[in-house]
RNA sequence: GGCCCUGUGGCGCAAUUGGAUAGCGCAUCUGACUACGAAUCAGAAGGUUACAGGUUCGAAUCUUGUCAGGGUCACCA
């Protein structure tokens, strides 16, 4: 029991004896560092239930916690709050009682709790993944860790958007301009040949634009009459007509492009648990809509196309089918959502990883869903999240301004080199331990710097300067669990036993601190919100080191003292190494 | 134009979801390595939380309006 929960209990029980009124619950936050103490009740909500002065109160309830609580050793009001001190006994006790598992702050899956799908990356199969692909990425994955930390079951999904007039694009261009090329005869990562094509594509596109308009014709009539254009149309129907040479030549292509994506999510440490496929799900959901005209959910106009209307609940119409009666967009979501269950039947819920462009769409398929009468539609939330822009505006694929992530992961390995090598710590390392060991830092410095930010929050990112290796960063945080290796090896004495001490101020800042962490995991979940387990994170270390700084650990002479400090720099570094997990971040024993 | 999101020291982010005198990191200025690792720590300076009203014991947070930035309003995905 927390000793919030501890102290609840007795106040609503003190109310009654005092003032013969019951109370729903109390509020509490912890006492800033100005004043004296460790919790602080806030008298003013109570104000409620019992009009009086709070001061007077406050006074009251202190005077009752302290004669009913044992873990109470004074109280203080000052305003409207009053600030309780806990004993040390307490976080001694409390402290032994976490250390030794392993797991703490994590909870177990409950048996019956539906499970969780969170769906993020769903690449495009005709380039290579980009900074914004980074966000999604490291934003999906950590919240899919979260939720599993939280205690629900989680399946880690994409679909893969492996047709359409995009892709046909960059097959057209291979078959015309490639002259065969493949990833071993030039060497070139699968995506990124395939991306070249993409661009290759664009630029005779346009060429063929300008000369028809110098030929006399609009710009609109150009961009729509472009022969190449034209052509990939073509291949596209060809394509859903199931041709032969151009399923042959699809897979091929797309093949390339798994391969290198995989080298991509390996390197960025994500991974999914099932795949899902466009060109499989791309029909799915026609039957969906059929239904749903029985239940009156859709209608149908003149032309035969169908719609839903959502004027009632603030929305426009939403068409869910041509009136040549193939599936848009969103047709295709419904059916998926509705495959995905029908696949895990335990699913009760999912979670989106998409960008903010896409709100309105998400609002829509969730109502869609709701009042086509499935009870998941509940459980259904939309991971929205904001642009990474450049300090030259948005990113666009076509005109090569976009941020590559092997590249950018590259290079920030090479800063983190950079910076190893000038600190000159690492000797004894081979080779091998010591790229690894940049490849850490440089991960962990850009997962860091994307994840500590409210994911609804858009992200100005300058390749010139905007990793930072000091300060609020990753490995700002890792360098501390290095250190806390360190001495853990030096350490060189049983230090296995429970003790009880008397606790330093610092000591006692970091138990509080540590105390918070199942909390933040079940914050986050709710929240979907990596950035909360950042910052707690980041809280932790600052304690960590500033008690690290001020106080002894192994020069310490009282035994027990030491062994405790040991003990608490020990579970320090486990609890950092848990939280950096739920993040995707590694930590180094050395740095 | 309708709807949605954002606006916090020069810059980048927080604020226990309505609680105390709004915290922290860069950058700037002072100090601390013959010390368990200085990618660290201790301190200084820097704010009318975009602006104006409203709600109440109490507002960065809720509400209304204004301004600024972004997104979205396809038989595209």
């Amino acid at each position: 029991m927390s000793i919030k929960n501890i102290i609840e209990t007795k106040v609503k029980e003190g109310f009654l004896a005092l003032y013969n009124i019951e109370i729903p619950s109390v509020e509490f936050q912890a006492t800033r560092k100005e004043f004296e103490g460790d919790i602080t009740l806030v008298v003013f909500p109570l104000l409620r239930y019992k009009k009086g002065n709070p001061v007077q109160i406050g006074e009251d309830l202190g005077k009752y916690v302290l004669e009913n609580v044992t873990e109470i050793t004074s109280y203080n009001v000052v305003k409207g709050f009053l600030n309780l001190v806990i004993d040390d006994g307490f976080y001694t006790k409390f402290f032994n009682s976490i250390y030794l598992d392993s797991s703490y702050g994590y909870v177990s899956p409950i048996a019956d709790e539906k499970a969780m799908m969170v769906e993020y990356s769903s690449p495009n199969t005709n380039k290579p993944l980009h900074l914004g692909h980074v966000r999604n990425n490291l934003l999906g994955y950590s919240v899919a860790e979260i939720i599993k930390a939280a205690g629900k079951k989680v399946y880690k999904t994409q679909i893969i958007n492996d047709r359409g007039i995009h892709i046909c694009k960059s097959m057209l261009a291979w078959e015309k301009f490639g002259n065969g090329e493949t990833p071993t005869s030039s060497g070139l990562k699968g995506d990124k040949l395939v991306g070249n094509y993409y661009v290759k594509f664009d630029q005779e596109y346009k060429k063929e634009i300008s000369q028809s308009i110098s030929e006399g014709k609009t710009e609109e009539e150009a961009k729509k009459e472009a022969p190449l254009l034209l052509e990939a149309q073509q291949m596209l129907l060809k394509w859903e007509a199931g041709d032969e040479q151009v399923v042959s030549l699809w897979k091929e292509m797309n093949s390339w492009v798994y391969n290198g994506f995989e080298v991509t999510y390996k390197n960025m440490g994500v991974d999914f648990d099932t795949l899902y496929y466009e060109s499989n799900t791309y029909l799915l959901g026609k039957d969906v809509v059929a239904q749903g005209i029985k239940k009156g959910v859709f209608y149908k106009k003149e032309d035969g196309s169908i719609w839903c209307d959502l004027t009632d609940d603030g929305l426009d119409e939403k068409i869910v089918l041509r009136s040549d009666g193939t599936a848009v967009y969103m047709t295709q979501d419904i059916g998926t959502a509705i495959q995905r269950v029908k696949d895990f039947p335990d699913v009760g819920g999912m979670v989106y990883t998409v960008g903010n462009e896409q709100d309105y769409h998400f609002q829509v398929l969730f109502l869609i869903l709701k009042k086509l009468g499935f009870d998941w539609s509940k459980q259904l939330h939309h991971l929205s999240y904001g642009m990474v822009d450049l300090p030259s505006g948005k990113m666009k694929s076509r005109e090569g301004t976009v941020v590559d992530a092997d590249e950018l992961m590259l290079e920030m390995t090479d800063t983190a080199k950079t910076i190893s090598e000038e600190l000159g710590k690492l000797e004894g390392y081979s080779k091998e331990e010591k790229s690894e060991l940049y490849k850490t830092i440089g991960l962990g410095a850009l997962k860091y710097f994307i994840l500590k930010v409210d994911p609804k929050k858009r992200i100005l990112f300058d390749p010139k300067s905007s990793v930072d290796f000091q300060g609020n960063t990753g490995p700002f945080i890792q360098y501390t669990y290095a250190r806390i290796q360190s001495i853990v090896r030096k350490a060189d004495f049983d230090y296995s036993k429970s003790v009880t001490i008397k606790l330093h101020e610092k000591e006692k800042e970091l138990l509080k601190q540590l105390e918070l962490y199942p909390d933040t995991i079940q914050q986050a979940a709710a929240n979907y919100s990596p950035a909360i387990v950042a910052n707690y994170t980041y809280d932790l270390v600052k304690e960590f080191n500033s008690f690290y700084q001020n106080v002894s650990i192994l020069g310490e002479e009282n035994q027990d003292k030491k062994i405790f400090r040991v003990q608490l720099a020990n579970k320090v570094a486990e609890t950092i190494k848990s939280a950096f997990l739920l993040l995707g971040i590694n930590v180094p024993e050395r740095m």
